[in-house]
RNA sequence: CGCGGAGUGGAGCAGCUGGCAGCUCGUCGGGCUCAUAACCCGAAGGUCAUAGGUUCAAAUCCUAUCUCCGCAACCA
């Protein structure tokens, strides 16, 4: 019996603010979380899936407005994009929260009165660097190297409104302790980091409200105020099981417990010390983890809208294909550090693994069942050493990826499957096949190869399902693995498939990329 | 001295509780012919950013310097 049934398992993205449309980084999040999701999944857990948009804010009042149109019909579009963009990628949310959602408002307003009556939000006063015709405050960080606006670069005056403040230097003990003593957060150096550079500092009190943009949800008891982003964005990850509000029965004590959250590591400070200091206060549980990963260069700079080097999803996926793309950002994704993104790269990866390994191990498996033996392999069998290695390589497999996705470690857990998948392709020439077929009375050891083939094809396979699915559906299929073939239960144990498992040639899983002609026609489509 | 990360063959990285410099890709040569010009084997290619120091022994530890990059209260 598989220990994992029923098990809760929560994982949550970050909601994305959709100042624009989303691009590669939002899906590097996104289909990070979606491969531990579908992992947890077929291990047998119940798993809650969260992504969402946080909607709120003086960006996207002026966005809305340089476009005619109100915030909500602003927000309407772009969550609509990023949604269309889940789809494509398939990504397999369980829930999309946004920001605007009548039940989130509700959590949120209550979160702050809750606060409020227990005396963790006071009121008092926000000074700093004011720019009047953007209507921002700025922090003196961020003023540009003028000591003005960083938007408009005119100067900024030293400004005061009245405002609400959280009480976060009360949590400092705790959060450090969190951070230090717990694994809370990963990568672990990462905690070091924030303790030095916010707690040991001092933590100031967060200001929780702002009165001088209206884009908002309403303080409760103060309707000049609306929330500002800290509570409000960071409560979605309970506001969408229902903490607060009567909308989805259960579901927070059900999934609360379990909370897994990845983030890339500029809002991992929110996560690691705003949003446990106010599940303190609240006197809820803390999540299990946050994860915090790097981010995807382009060129040794950070993707960037006004830089003009953001990686548009949609057309790689036209040209190389969802799994393709899938499988590249989780392959190359470094566990600490960011990922320099490149077309070479990704056409190298693509190449090598999925096309002349993963794919081209398919092609010439089936192609030889099917030529050899008509597409079904005889029950005759002959064993040899030779197979030994092979065997007990590819029956270790699952409980080393069980372990590296956990971590979370998704890039080394596909390191361990492509091993696998390289000793096959050995395992081909030190067997040659071709050689055993000239002569029938080697039908049985013949058969034996194969079905070694075969069996390491569907275990490998089992394990890439939730990396690249319809890939690996397509796969399945070819290699005859059908029913239960692919279940967590098999993917440790060898020998699943019949014995008279009958093959299915089809077509070519993972098309090798003319590098050369890609580059040159990608390089002309940025040149636009 | 605000905090932190990084500099290793053409590219991307690992090694960094000191003990023959490794992996993937690319390149070159060979093998094979089941397969997607794929697969398998082999080779070339690095004074490990620089300068000192400790040590029998340093990519690894110490000191200094140079370069790049993050963060410094909401950009995945």
């Amino acid at each position: 019996m598989n220990p994992n049934t029923n098990k809760p398992f929560y994982i949550t993205t970050p909601i994305y603010y959709p100042s624009g449309n989303p691009h590669i980084g939002h899906c590097y999040s996104t289909v990070f979380c979606d491969a531990i999701a579908r992992y947890k999944r077929w291990q047998g857990y119940d798993v809650m899936f969260s992504t969402g948009t946080d909607e709120h804010g003086l960006k996207i009042q002026q966005k809305a407005e340089e476009e005619g149109l109100s915030p909500k019909e602003y927000v309407d579009g772009i969550a609509e994009n990023f949604k269309r963009l889940w789809t494509y990628m398939n990504v397999s949310y369980d829930r999309f929260v946004r920001t605007t959602d009548d039940y989130h408002i509700e959590t949120t307003q209550k979160i702050f009165q809750g606060l409020y009556d227990k005396g963790f939000i006071y009121k008092g006063e926000y000074s700093g660097p004011y720019c009047t015709p953007c209507e921002s405050f700025w922090s003196e960080a961020q003023l540009d190297e003028n000591g003005c606006c960083p938007e408009c670069h005119r100067p900024v005056k030293d400004s005061r409104e009245s405002a609400y403040f959280f009480k976060m230097n009360r949590f400092a003990d705790r959060l450090t302790d969190l951070l230090l003593n717990t694994d809370y957060i990963r990568p672990e150096n990462r905690a070091a980091e924030l303790v030095s550079n916010f707690i040991k500092p001092g933590l100031e009190d967060l200001c929780v409200s702002r009165s001088s943009f209206s884009w908002g949800i309403p303080v409760p008891f103060d309707e000049s105020h609306v929330v500002y982003v800290w509570i409000d964005a960071l409560s979605n990850y309970i506001s969408l099981l229902g903490y607060g509000n009567d909308c989805f029965n259960g579901d927070y004590d059900k999934y609360w417990q379990a909370a897994f959250h990845v983030t890339a590591k500029d809002i991992m400070r929110f996560h690691a010390l705003i949003w446990p200091a106010i599940l303190m206060a609240l006197e809820l549980p803390l999540p299990k983890k946050l994860y915090s990963h790097g981010f995807i260069l382009t060129g040794n700079t950070k993707m960037s809208k006004s830089l003009g080097n953001v990686v548009d999803p949609f057309v790689l996926g036209e040209r190389f294909g969802v799994d393709a793309l899938r499988y590249q950002i989780l392959r190359d994704m470094p566990y600490a550090s960011d990922l320099p993104f490149s077309n070479e790269n990704m056409l190298a990866r693509i190449n090598s693994d999925l096309a002349n390994d993963y794919g081209n191990l398919v092609s010439r498996t089936v192609a030889m069942a099917d030529k050899y033996f008509g597409g079904k392999l005889p029950d005759q069998r002959e064993a040899a050493p030779l197979d030994d290695e092979l065997i007990s390589l590819t029956s270790g497999l699952s409980a080393k990826v069980d372990t590296l996705v956990d971590v979370p470690q998704l890039s080394l857990a596909l390191a361990e499957i492509f091993k696998v998948i390289s000793r096959a392709n050995k395992y081909v020439d030190e067997t040659e096949p071709w050689k055993l077929a000239k002569d029938s009375a080697n039908n049985p050891r013949l058969a034996s190869v194969l079905y070694n083939l075969l069996e390491s094809l569907r275990i490998t396979t089992s394990l890439l399902q939730p990396f690249i699915p319809n890939s690996a559906a397509k796969a399945a299929e070819q290699i005859g693995a059908r029913g239960d073939c692919l279940s967590y239960e098999n993917a440790g144990v060898w020998g699943v498939l019949p014995v008279q498992v009958a093959v299915k040639k089809g077509e070519i899983i993972f098309p090798r990329f003319d590098t050369a002609k890609e580059l040159a026609e990608l390089n002309n489509r940025s040149g636009d």
